[in-house]
DNA sequence: TATGAATGAGACTTCATTCAT
DNA sequence: AATGAATGAAGTCTCATTCAT
């Protein structure tokens, strides 16, 4: 077989993510072994080390996946003029997110490399940078908001970003263990909680996400 | 054969359970190898096998965290009367558990507890039940601030203490992770999460956390 | 099993370490594999692995046996008083070795060392510490043979004694390779170069290897 | 499939040969792979196959080193009429391909090559090949030598030949693993050991080395 | 009770060789 | 003739667990 196209290359390598997604989700990182992404491949091991040097090489591939928060995102900054409907459309986009059972093995398999995220540095940089995107995201907004006189000024604009990320880690949590998680509620309660944000206004109530 | 109190028993027992919640913590459950936990312990071999079963025993003695529950609600208990009080004192429990330098281990282990429950029922039905307790205590303060009229309504007693719930777990990851999560600043706005699920009311502002 | 004494321990190792070179001697380092020293040993891999940091650990403890070496020269040390008679004296101790049946396996190991030493930094060091311990004595000898007018002047010492060395050297492999290689012979031959490097005087031959 | 010239043939062979001589002399035969001298000859692994069956191959080819012997002999042929002087126009011709630079790799592989004659067969029999020309050419100047009363006679001529090739094979080995060896000095005392083989003459020390 | 040497299945990875193109 | 992606057996090494002492 001489020189692989670049689609085709880029072909095996997703088939090779995808088995190993679809492992890590179920395993775990350390309780994967080689062999099991090899079967669910379908390839041969020589194969899938001439696209990942090594399980490392995989996980690190998986758990900073930064293309799905790129794309999540980028459905965001087109956004509203209105930076706290911003905020409720970023609520909205991670909801759905959240809810695309298409997902769930990347959520696992997200959760798997928080705990990796803890002993393997490459893997922390990636997850903190991938949840960077956001918060900065966030922050923003909510900078901007302050500056409209729409959020109060007596919150730290990071702060407020870093409890919006952690209800949504937390969702995550409880989704990916749970069988019982509500989201459509907990998404109100999200809404609320941005809306308690605002500064205490006649007109507050009137806003209060649709 | 001479057979130890149960005093020595317990003792060994927390010997063990200590040098593997340092392994655990620094390397996680799959990186950490019995012989990690053995040198640490001081003890051999046979001697952490005659107190856990197997290195899962381990796992599921560590990771579903029962000390971090029982603190909490009994720090708790004494609850005041006015259940929006008790949430706020339920946040500084929570705050002051996140500080504590010495609880650090015990933290990094139950993000990697949280990764094991995905793949392991009994260590999932640890966890699930070592969150299930303040989300019902949680619940039970809200639904008795709905019922005096404190809280709005419209929202699900369940979804907010699931939310509150959640801001706890991302702030456990933020922190473990990073090295600039401002407890302070971050407490400050979940005490305004809580004031924004009142029922609007001209007096609202003043109740802001203590 | 609790703690095993030295000498069990020591006996395991050489058990470990004939098995290795018996492994070794017959297809080379890199051509053996641990399972085949296992088997040879009759112990499991962990086992040797206990004993063993490595295959390379394995590799070097063998091609650096200085043991072997020592005592050769141990046996020389208390040589005659007459350096060109100690130099005779060590043609026919390392002629006794080279002819020994049972050190087959250890000339071919050498030899295996010999090539290994080429790209492995310890391995070399071992060697070449190995060969300098026999060059060293025979520098010693020949100056002092120098000195007392017995050899010529004109010729390095160093030279010399590097020369002797590589008769061995190359009887060695010959050996090794050969089935017609007459040790009698080769080393009567030896004794005439030793005689060689007398200085010219008219009583020479007399002395000529007893 | 165009066909190419004889003389292309040879020299992909020739450019192989000389990548796996670099690798094989960095790294030994069996730690080098088809990687590495299909990377360093800048052809595919397919054409390398093209040119020789196997590993093996390829080994067989380049540690039955051919090249040294045939200039050593050709150097040689063109003998002087004088035995003696034959030898030492031999020790002469070694002497320079010792030196030479150039034959580093060579000299190494052939280290190499010393240690797989162990248990390659036909490796053995190419370096025995080898060695056994030069061999017959210092036997058949001893006998030479012998005959006409210049050489002692009570020394075989085999073994002394033995003798004179394991020096040199002694000093192949030394200079490969040593920063130190001294060729020139070496170079005189095997000059002298050759004088060392003649009768006893008063005359003898006139000889010493041209 | 306690020890720690021993086990052996299984982990990750490499690499000589092939063959579709 | 030439390419290089693919194969898969085999390599080295680890580690949870056991058991003779």
């Amino acid at each position: 077989m001489p020189k692989i196209s670049d689609k085709q290359r880029e072909g095996r390598r997703r088939q090779i993510l995808e088995a190993a997604l679809a492992c890590f989700s179920e395993n775990g990182f350390h309780q994967t072994g080689m062999a099991d992404i090899v079967k669910r491949s379908g390839l041969s091991h020589g194969a899938v080390y001439l696209y990942f040097a090594s399980k490392d090489d995989l996980i690190e591939a998986l758990a900073d996946d930064r293309h799905r928060r790129e794309a999540v995102l980028n459905s965001v900054a087109q956004g509203s003029s209105d930076p706290i409907d911003g905020l409720h459309a970023l609520v909205r986009v991670y909801a759905a997110w959240l809810t695309d059972p298409a997902g769930e093995a990347r959520r696992r398999v997200g959760i798997h490399g928080w705990a990796e995220a803890l002993r393997n540095r490459r893997v922390r940089t990636g997850v903190v940078e991938g949840i960077d995107m956001p918060r900065a995201l966030i922050v923003a907004l909510v900078e901007r908001a302050q500056h409209d006189g729409l959020i109060r000024r007596d919150l730290g604009a990071d702060a407020i970003a870093r409890t919006l990320v952690a209800i949504f880690q937390g969702f995550v949590l409880q989704k990916c263990w749970g069988e019982d998680f509500d989201v459509e509620a907990c998404m109100a309660t999200v809404g609320s909680v941005i809306d308690g944000f605002r500064t205490a206004r006649p007109d507050v109530r009137r806003r209060t996400r649709a």
